[in-house]
DNA sequence: ACCGGATGAGTTATCGTTAACGTAATTTGA
DNA sequence: TCAAATTACGTTAACGATAACTCATCCGGT
């Protein structure tokens, strides 16, 4: 946090070596052009003078800014954090800076926050988009060049997506519940806007229907231990019994677990519970939670490499569908087997 | 993700609107400098040219990035992303765009990151510090004109820093600890190059010390559940017996209760566990862990509040220390009381 | 000697925006 | 009523970097 020093620019370091800017910039960005002499003159004062290239000059020159905005709708979901390292761990290794945005409220806000990535005049952006209506979405997207957006997708020619095949998902979960027995269930769906939700929730209903079932209960709530928590309450409450609960997510299905605690109901003795995402949560609670888990940090790698084809102009596949899969826990399997 | 508009610039709004380019400058920037009328052409030749202002150039001209920089060690370790959330949400309301910078590996990065941050011109870096040693801090901040410290503090005319009174929270678990009678004290440390980790272990030391005592055992370990498992499985293992094991955070006092639960172990029951941070899941462990409340958010909303007096040369604290809060709960607390 | 082509380096013109200054036209005030 | 202040704009020149072009110089081959 020093003074005042005013910016060294490539102008300062050319005249230390006694070249034009162009030679200095030619060499710096490893161009040639220049005689080893010259080139080690120039290095040498650029290293003298601390000199650091004004990112914003060169990206305003070369209308590029090596810079990914990744949006997000809540960075305290712990499902967020691992895409966007995964994410993170691509771009780094091909020059990118990335800027993270939370969403939070509402879906004016997410239209708001891709607005300012675009006049950050970001060369892509990653959007993990939750709550804005899909009619919303294409006028949005259509102000921007490159767009991956995750878990949603759009028409081909406005952005390409990375999705987990939810609806496998779903059915492997209920596959294994029908296994063990259950008859009865229970769905606590996550928000009713949300992609995810409906995916799952297809995927229930058919592989439940192809046993000739279909759920005796769904209740849409906030993808969250609270909004878990008292979806369940509210579900057990009613009287009617379920022989198992499958969940949004883990934060739900562990507030569900709450829920059942308190109405001394026994998991998985009464209820079995299933979830998604397989966050750490899910094996440090007791019972443990089954969980159907989603390879977050690869959905970010993946979501970051398909951005950098698209914005060299690459080929690259218009979606890319990653696939679930069934762990097992406490929370479906008896302590005794 | 449309093709290959080229870019509407003021020029273009400044022709159809029959004015100059800085009267259009003015204007949009609400610089007045025109009449109602041309006001309004203008305005309306914007939004009929969906024109958005390229920051890059903004920033050049302006010196001024309204971006900063965020760096954390792990955003996946949920004490960061309420952070950042905080931090977010303060610089939101000033116009700021934050760039997110994760870690994660050496201390090298962290200089190559703030060195990144800092050639993309943000305006100033809110830096959660982990691994770097204290020396190699100086050399690094005196390239930056205004950084705030997470939980880290440097020289006056460095930096300033936001930090948590880790001492003061120490001695509030100790005296807990000794309340209901434990004496033989296990401290699981953390990572043995934060700052943290030192400010506690001397707030543990003088509290003991008040009383004659001194730790058992004091073992560093990574900040993760895993290592504080790792930790306390060898620390238990010793065959010393412990009444209470003080640990880093929250994470590693889950790992040790892992520990204990594995070696038979019943907590309160034979060994007291009390974490920092009062993260989610210390309430949803069985049983819950007794903690000592870090305000998160409040860190992140400080630091940039903080920040943006340096940037805008307004009076700053040099140092804002905030209190952590002793929360009982289960691992120190029999169940029948 | 002379020409063609590397090679090393400088010139010029932007990228899109704003600071600083300039200049008419209009309003104000005593 | 007329100078002084204000209003409404326009001009010019950057901010720091790079693309595209130009221009010497040098070297070998014929």
């Amino acid at each position: 946090m020093a003074q005042n020093e005013s910016p060294v620019t490539l102008e300062d370091v050319a005249h230390l070596a006694g070249v034009s800017r162009m030679t200095v910039s030619r060499v710096l960005n490893n161009r040639g052009g220049a005689s080893d002499e010259t080139q080690k003159r120039i290095r040498d004062a650029a290293e003298k003078l601390n000199y650091r290239p004004n990112a914003m000059a060169r990206s305003l020159k070369s209308r590029r800014s090596y810079t990914i905005g990744v949006i997000v709708p809540d960075i305290s979901n712990p499902f967020f954090p691992e895409i966007f390292r995964g994410a993170e761990s691509v771009a780094q290794s091909h020059g990118y800076t990335l800027i993270l945005s939370n969403v939070v409220e509402s879906a004016d806000r997410e239209a708001e926050i891709f607005d300012k990535l675009v006049a950050q005049q970001v060369d892509g952006i990653i959007w993990c988009s939750a709550r804005m209506p899909s009619d919303a979405l294409a006028p949005v997207l259509a102000t921007a060049q490159s767009v991956v957006l995750v878990n949603r997708e759009a028409a081909p020619d406005l952005a390409r997506s990375v999705v987990v095949d939810y609806a496998l998902g779903a059915r492997l979960g209920v596959d294994h519940l029908l296994a063990i027995g259950a008859r009865r269930f229970g769905v606590i769906a996550g928000p009713e806007w949300a992609f995810g939700a409906h995916a799952r929730l297809d995927g229930v209903k058919e592989a439940l229907g192809a046993h000739g079932i279909a759920p005796n209960a769904i209740l849409f709530c906030d993808p969250t231990i609270e909004g878990g928590n008292t979806a369940a309450a509210s579900l057990l409450a009613q009287g009617e019994r379920f022989d198992a609960l499958i969940c949004y997510n883990d934060l739900t299905a562990v507030g569900a677990l709450m829920a059942c605690r308190n109405l001394g109901i026994d998991v998985p003795g009464d209820v079995a519970l299933i979830g998604f995402d397989d966050i750490d949560l899910a094996q440090l609670v007791t019972p443990t939670i089954t969980s159907l888990g989603v390879p977050r940090y690869e959905i970010g790698r993946s979501a970051m490499a398909m951005l950098l084809k698209i914005i060299n102009r690459e080929p690259a596949e218009q979606k890319l569908v990653l696939q679930p899969k069934l762990l097992v826990r406490g929370s479906t399997v008896r302590s005794s087997a």
